[in-house]
DNA sequence: AAAGTACTTGAATGATCGTTCAACAACGTT
DNA sequence: AACGTTGTTGAACGATCATTCAAGTACTTT
């Protein structure tokens, strides 16, 4: 055996933000191996095809949130503080200088919804996983007495998911910065009632 | 002189559907062809190029749903009750049958973000008129008593949008349309309070 | 009815796309 | 140290892309 000579996740990082710039279909081969370091041959050893790519992209971005979502809820502040801070996190992260950095989930499944099945599986296994952490965090904040139980967990997490998708895509509209803000601060508010 | 032989509109409508259906760089001139029924030369005659093909298509979009906003909230019920019969034929709109119907301001607002400025422009602009629409509506129901004046018309709308945009990008990940229907009278609850 | 003008047609163009594969290079095994 | 295996390379492939334009067609004007 001979193991390969990339590193598997600086490679899947660079295909993301290859992805994420460009999209899926304006993002060539050339640009992959420009962005990688990956020749062509390599990157169908690796990842079967393009499509391919791009699953183990998402896979990775993926776990990369997840690493990200932890670390802010796993602290001795309340999780309702935990939740403030991560939607402010979200609303910074929408306008990073001058160019946006937009999630590479909802790129993609903006773009391939209803056209490569492989990719909108991937993505909804993915949003299955996410929901599952806010609905554990709700649970908690409710049995912490943070939150009433007039909603359901599973309900203020989905509430929750719709207005980050919809803050995310509403950013791309180059709003201002504090609009942003305020509207992080309301979804907290209605998510919290 | 003589007139273009092909009807606008039509040709319009049919373009929104091929460009919601595949996205827009997927969708080839070729597929404009089928679905519009004019040749490569007549487009590029009429339209300038495929962008400008979009761009043409959007506005007839916008102006189509403008008109159903329109109808949505000029009867002599309640400004609120519009709104929430207005939420609620989004909800229904995102599963037809089978297969989703999307928004095609979203779909090339999430494609051509950051790529193409001019389809960023006319999309922005659209938004601006339709958030103005919403303004105006908030700024009646709170002259009429029927929502507080606890927030800005301008923040509910804002909230409103987000939430609109949200439950679109949603829906693309097959929820149940009661599901949708809950989210949906969620987002008339909080935008109410 | 003849002439002129404008719109339509669709084949041709050059570029670029995703993908392949035979030659090459580097490692583990013997 | 020689061999065999496996990852890497990048030129080449056919397909498809957006776009062009000269020839054809139909309408309007004279």
């Amino acid at each position: 055996m001979r193991s390969a000579e990339f590193d598997r996740e600086k490679v899947l990082r660079a295909a993301i933000k290859a992805f994420v710039c460009k999209g899926y279909n304006k993002t060539s081969m050339q640009d992959l191996k420009k962005a990688t370091g990956l020749h062509p041959g390599s990157i169908y050893c690796a990842f079967e095809n393009k499509q391919g790519l791009l699953v183990a992209a998402i896979e990775q971005y993926s776990q990369d949130r997840a690493a990200e979502f932890e670390q802010y809820f796993t602290g001795n502040q309340t999780i309702l503080a935990g939740l403030k801070k991560y939607l402010e996190g979200i609303a910074n992260e929408c306008i990073v200088g001058g160019h946006q950095k937009v999630c590479l989930s909802l790129k993609a499944l903006s773009e391939l919804s209803e056209q490569a099945p492989e990719v909108e599986n991937v993505i909804g296994q993915n949003l299955i996983d996410w929901q599952k952490g806010f609905i554990e965090m709700f649970e908690q904040a409710q049995a912490a007495g943070e939150i009433s139980d007039k909603r359901s967990p599973t309900q203020r997490t989905q509430s929750l998911i719709v207005s980050i998708y919809g803050l995310r895509t509403y950013a791309q509209t180059h709003p201002s910065n504090e609009t942003l803000a305020e509207l992080a601060q309301q979804i907290f508010d209605d998510v919290c009632r």
